[in-house]
DNA sequence: TTTTATGTGTAGTATATACTACACAGTACA
DNA sequence: TGTACTGTGTAGTATATACTACACATAAAA
């Protein structure tokens, strides 16, 4: 199991496929680490990079910032910083929502959104 | 700046007015750290404990577990892997709502939770 | 007045996080 | 056939996190 490293390789090597700007070396250099350490991470030899690392690889491989976080088992800094601004109001609503279904979740961040709330 | 630090001694002094239970040593002793480093912490000299402290803290206390996590900058690992499991439909809930009034937020969660949902 | 308890100062330690630097063998391309 | 580029192995480092161990002076209790 190692779901960050995995699917970022998945990714990087089907780019590759198509462009060899999505090389280990190439994509390494562009989010600035060395092509070493990216093999590993890539191979779960090492853990994943820092949220800042990982947001540019997201950039880099067009894939969901937020989605490449969780996998790597991070949550970004600003929705935690929403949290802690307002902690029991949060963690309130998420402690409610948590075990329900995705489609009513979704049907609540649907009707926030163009609600009037 | 020390929210947590000042916090949490201003509660324990006021406690300890009623209870001589609640100075340094004993506290410390009860959520298993070295009293110095527990003054250190409420002085500021040091940075909040783990969570694991925080939380025993809270108990201790009689505080928001929530509350004294995010007043040393940290979110409960439940809500974190809350957002983890479901990235996208957690982050985007978040965002929707992280300006909203308190209120507004407030009558999401009271509508979630004895409601139609 | 001895014992006991108080808060705090000094000086560390263990573990984790987030990487770098460089070398090396194999492959592709000119 | 040399040059360039590929991925990866080895061996580190810097900084942060989360504390411990012990000593010491002052104050309160016996």
């Amino acid at each position: 199991m190692n779901p960050f490293g995995e699917h970022i390789r998945k990714k990087r090597e089907e780019l590759k496929g198509k462009d060899p700007r999505f090389s280990v070396r190439k994509v390494a250099a562009r989010i600035g680490v060395e092509p070493s350490y990216l093999s590993k991470v890539e191979r779960g030899e090492q853990a994943p990079p820092s949220e800042e690392k990982i947001k540019s690889l997201a950039v880099e491989l067009g894939e969901d910032e937020d989605i490449l976080l969780a996998l790597a088992g991070k949550v970004s800094t600003d929705l935690q910083e929403a949290i802690r601004r307002r902690p029991r109001l949060f963690a309130d609503l998420i402690r409610e929502i948590k075990d329900m279904p995705d489609h009513a979740v979704l049907r609540l961040v649907r009707e926030v959104r163009d609600g009037n709330w």
